[in-house]
DNA sequence: GACCTGACGCCCC
DNA sequence: AGGGGCGCCAGGT
């Protein structure tokens, strides 16, 4: 098991801070960290499914709610379905209610 | 150290 | 409504 890099680190604890049940974007994250860029969330949480198997992924959508990652997980339907099981209904590929359902990072800093 | 690659986001037709 | 261009920037070669 390689060791991984920083970067990479920082998106994952992120990531694990999503509340069951909600979900966030790339561009929050990246945002949020103030260091790389949405699209390289999106290729850290990439690397998570890799190597880790602890971080929720399936959270973390586009700016619009769309399930843009899905085809890096198992199957193409894997990810939606793990949102379904936590209550996140997804139609036509997108978090439905997404506006409500999603959550900043920033909310670690009021917590 | 240059070059390539990305689960994005934004602007422009 | 849909498609193309480009900036983004850490890591791996």
């Amino acid at each position: 098991m390689k060791k991984q890099a920083p970067y990479f680190e920082q998106v994952y604890e992120i990531t694990r801070a999503i509340p069951y049940g909600r979900v966030s974007t790339y561009g929050a994250i990246a945002d949020y960290l103030a260091l790389g860029s949405a699209r390289m969330v999106g290729w850290a949480l990439r690397n998570a499914l890799l190597w880790q198997d602890d971080i929720p992924a399936h959270r973390v959508v586009n700016r619009n709610g769309e399930l843009t990652g899905r085809m890096h997980f198992d199957t193409p339907e894997t990810m939606q379905a793990l949102l379904e099981s936590e209550g996140t209904r997804v139609e036509n590929n997108q978090v439905v209610l997404f506006r409500e359902k999603f959550w900043h990072p920033e909310a670690l800093d009021h917590a």
